[in-house]
RNA sequence: GGGCGUUUAGCUCAGCUGGUUCAGAGCAUCUGCCUUACAAGCAGAGGGUCGGCGGUUCGAAUCCGUCAACGCCCACCA
């Protein structure tokens, strides 16, 4: 076969992605195999890649493919979601740019649309999954809004209902005017804004003079029922009792008193909008005041702020108001104001707080067994750091408005009564049989019935994602469920920690009495190099697709796995794709040199002997360590000592050494436990960069249709030689210096050098040493007089330069390097010469100072002999 | 405002329960090489008083205190 010196990745990855799906690798069925389970985060299903895509998915196929090829039976289950906010939103804009309202068509209408737009769009990002490589059982492929899965919901609901757990009542919800539906209070993302604070006149009713009001939010005015202040406040006691009047409005309302209101905040005088702020809300509950909404859903005034401002912008009538006020005399002042406001995290305007009706499911008991679940490690958090925040979040989780006031999701399952009131059920036949028990009123039918027109919020079906992709809500004991839950390693952002992991958590607890998954990774946000968040107003989120066509899915997975250790940011910069595709040419090149040479029968070379050996423990001991960094999920770790253990020491020197010369022959033996090394290396990769690892695992050899390296075993690690290893790093370090002494004396590396060891009888690799460094080595008690010389450990070496050895500056070379010694001697006399060390230090320490300092001594001996040698 | 976390080479990070020359890795930089696997490469080299200050200890990047900068989460005084 043969190799072209650059590896083109384009021409394979298409081609071994078919493979791998023709021979069904990916399908997992239960069987006798320990199972090892992921359940992708579902991405929305009109959705494109980013980067963060790449980056998350990236992670779960590595530990997939690992799985896999540690004799587990993985199965990755993919799937999209509905995403019901963001995908109406996008609907809604589509119909807009069509010229049609949503309020012009029926329900039905509207969701036919929807359903366009999904199969039209949806599934486009399952398919670019695939482009990366990801090794999804894609025949198990799920969607939040298929059969089983909205049933699932459904059930869940009506269960939860019934078991007391979901209520209906009215609430401050934060209201998006945009979207015009509810929002949870994790979908609100708080920021700073400059505004302004306005102090406004409330004259005081029956008297002359004025209290004066701050406020942010002057067109809230019109919903007034109270004015409040602190009943220590010195500054106000003239208001106690008194009635003020709203300025424009020209309304009375009363004075009321609480500790709740900052005496040294603005003039100490809060007005009290019970309907339109939420600790105005709690006031108003508490003093029973009246709660005036003078918003329409979209955020225009009602009728309630009167004709002039009716049927207006929030904002617009801010100002207006603003205006107003000052032409009444009845504005003191206004100054800038920095403050938080709540954004909607769809729809990026501001939110309202709204009375309003809505469905809520109680979480206090809920929240107790996920808690613990964390705590106590069944379910481990990595990093886990995030454990402080999922506690807090867990000790003080809110009850959870569960209702959205949008079409495009699963329908809540209650139905209301022509007489009043309601039932919840899963079918409309079981909600009439209950609307008949109920009632008792047996003429009822289903045209009778009014279904609640508002949806659930998408993380009302993802949270039963881990079962309900196994069918384990409908269907509990079923052979899927039952074999692959709990599920072992979820891989998502820290960003919804609490919309999606906590409530999955819950979710297991109520639905499987058991744990939904074993550990979670909680990767970091894509930035970029700058750390700036990737945006499309930035410019600065590389598409993923092109990313992979210029340096290959496998490149593009290195790049992001080499920035990306677990839960900090990843800054990501193109050239670490770059290096990415440069380690597949490596690794590409590695077995061009390998199958170039001919096997031959003839005697293997020492150095190839003993390179054979190291490598072998090299190898071993490598593997155990990225075990023991997977054991950790320190991923980026796992992949730079596969890196290095690939280029640096496979290539540059086990490679190095038993490459024969040009054009000769190699040995059988050699040859053979190459291949396997090179092997075993790929498949150690093959977690990482699937399709290079494919492909050389095919070009190694002929292989049967069925063997691919995806599901073959991992190399296990063998027992090893420490000291061979050890051994091979001082040789390394002899080749080093004589390779510095060949650059500084200009020695081309063809020519055949001395290398004397001076009186010593350390155990060296010699025939490492003379085939890398092509050096004769020459063993002598005398010191030859013109030399370079060098110290390795304890022993001395030197080579032998003829007419080329500058005598000043080997002298000067070596007085420095006594100097150093001398130093490092010192401190380790002072250490050693110090009472308490010797009595307190672990003896093995003091030991070891010991030989440092009879090292150090013999060291500056040799040097100083050294230097007498050459001033001969 | 509260809590958590981070701060080590130009960049991104590793350094576990204090002690081997412990100050590391990759990238970047510099020098020399087109040496027949690979210039997407090879061989070398330089570069950090471990954020500041104080303390504990025979000994601190590592433990404690404090300050600073940055990041995240939570709360939301209008």
């Amino acid at each position: 076969m043969e190799l072209e010196s650059k590896y083109n990745p384009s021409n394979v990855e298409s081609k071994w992605y078919k493979y791998w799906l023709d021979n069904r690798f990916f399908h997992s069925e239960p069987d006798d195999r320990e199972p090892y389970t992921i359940v992708i985060p579902p991405p929305n299903v009109t959705g494109v890649l980013h980067m963060g895509h790449m980056l998350n998915n990236t992670i779960q196929d590595i530990l997939v493919r690992r799985a896999r090829m540690m004799g587990k039976n993985a199965c990755w289950v993919p799937g999209t979601d509905h995403a019901s906010i963001a995908t109406e939103a996008k609907v809604v804009g589509k119909l807009a740019e069509q010229g049609i309202k949503k309020t012009d068509l029926t329900r039905e209408q509207f969701l036919e649309h929807a359903w366009d737009w999904t199969r039209e769009h949806g599934g486009i990002i399952l398919e670019q999954l695939k482009k990366l490589g990801a090794s999804c059982d894609w025949d198990r492929t799920c969607f939040t809004m298929d059969e089983k899965r909205s049933k699932s919901v459904i059930k869940v609901f009506v269960d939860l209902y019934n078991k007391g757990l979901i209520y209906r009542g009215v609430r401050m919800v934060n209201w998006d005017p945009k979207a015009k539906t509810a929002l949870s209070d994790e979908e609100v993302i708080y920021q700073e804004q400059q505004g302004k604070l306005y102090y406004l006149r409330y004259k005081i009713a029956g008297e002359d003079g004025y209290a004066v009001v701050a406020t942010t939010r002057p067109e809230t005015i019109f919903g007034d029922t109270a004015m409040c202040i602190n009943p220590e406040d010195e500054k106000n006691k003239h208001l106690h009792g008194k009635k003020v009047i709203i300025p424009l409005v020209n309304r009375e309302i009363p004075v009321i008193e609480d500790t709740y209101v900052d005496v040294d905040f603005g003039t100490g005088c809060l007005k009290v909008t019970p309907a339109h702020d939420v600790n105005d809300y709690m006031l108003g509950e508490k003093y029973n005041l009246e709660s005036i909404d003078i918003f329409n859903d979209d955020g225009t005034l009602n009728k309630n702020a009167g004709a002039r401002y009716e049927g207006k912008d929030r904002f617009e009538v801010r100002d207006m108001i603003e205006k107003d006020l000052a032409d009444a005399g009845l504005l003191e002042k206004t100054e800038a104001y920095t403050n938080n406001v709540g954004f909607s995290e769809r729809t990026h305007v501001v939110i309202e707080p709204k009375l309003s009706m809505q469905w809520f499911l109680k979480m206090e008991d809920l929240a107790k067994p996920a808690l613990e679940a964390v705590m106590n490690d069944t379910i481990k958090l990595h990093p886990a750091k995030f454990k402080n925040t999922y506690k807090y979040w867990m000790e003080n989780v809110k009850d959870w408005c569960i209702s959205r006031q949008l079409w495009w999701g699963h329908r809540i399952p209650a139905y209301f009564l022509p007489q009043g009131g309601f039932v919840v059920a899963e079918n409309e036949d079981d909600a009439l049989k209950l609307a008949i028990e109920k009632t008792g009123d047996k003429s009822l039918t289903k045209n009778d019935l009014r279904q609640d027109p508002d949806c659930l919020d998408t993380w009302f079906s993802s949270w039963l994602w881990p079962i309900s992709v196994f069918d384990g809500i409908n269907n509990p004991d079923n052979k899927d469920i039952n074999y692959y839950y709990p599920t072992n390693d979820l891989v998502t952002g820290p960003d919804i920690l609490f919309f999606w992991v906590a409530r999955m958590i819950v979710s297991g607890y109520e639905y499987k009495k058991e744990h939904c998954f074993n550990n979670v990774y909680l990767t970091g946000i894509v930035r970029d190099k700058l750390g700036r968040k990737m945006s499309k107003s930035l410019g600065n989120s590389p598409d993923p697709i092109e990313l992979m066509e210029k340096f290959g899915a496998d490149g593009v997975r290195m790049g992001m796995m080499l920035a990306a250790p677990a839960g900090n940011d990843i800054l990501f910069d193109e050239s670490l794709c770059e290096q990415g595709r440069n380690f597949n040419n490596k690794i590409w090149n590695a077995l061009r040199l390998i199958k170039g040479w001919t096997v031959a029968d003839i005697e293997q070379p020492e150095a190839s002997k003993v390179a054979v050996k190291w490598f072998e423990s090299k190898l071993s001991a490598s593997i155990n360590e990225i075990n023991d960094l997977f054991s950790k999920y320190r991923l980026s770790e796992a992949l730079m000592t596969v890196y290095r253990l690939f280029w640096d020491e496979f290539s540059a020197w086990y490679l190095e050494v038993i490459k024969p010369e040009y054009q000769q022959p190699i040995d059988k033996a050699t040859y053979e436990a190459t291949l396997s090394f090179f092997e075993s290396l790929l498949k150690l990769l093959h977690p990482f960069m699937p399709f290079i690892t494919e492909e050389l695992y095919h070009a190694v050899k002929e292989r049967d249709e069925k063997d691919s390296i995806m599901v073959s075993q991992m190399p296990k690690a063998e027992a090893f030689d420490n000291d061979l290893i050890a051994d091979f790093e001082t040789a390394k370090q002899v080749v080093a210096n004589i390779r510095n002494i060949r650059q500084a004396k200009n020695i081309a590396n063809k020519a055949t050098l001395e290398l004397d060891i001076v009186s010593s009888d350390a155990k060296l690799l010699e025939s490492v040493i003379c085939k890398i460094a092509n050096v004769s080595i020459v063993k002598t008690s005398e010191k030859p007089s013109a030399a370079a010389t060098f110290i390795v450990n304890t022993t001395e070496f030197a080579v032998p330069i003829k007419d080329n050895i500058d005598v000043e500056s080997e002298i000067k070379k070596m007085e420095d390097e006594i100097k150093y010694l001398q130093g490092f001697l010192a401190s380790v006399e002072k250490k050693l010469s110090n009472e308490r060390f010797v009595a307190n230090a672990k003896p093995e320490i003091v030991e070891n100072e010991r030989k440092k300092k009879a090292d150090a001594e013999s060291k500056i001996n040799m040097l100083n002999e050294s230097i007498a040698a050459l001033k001969k």
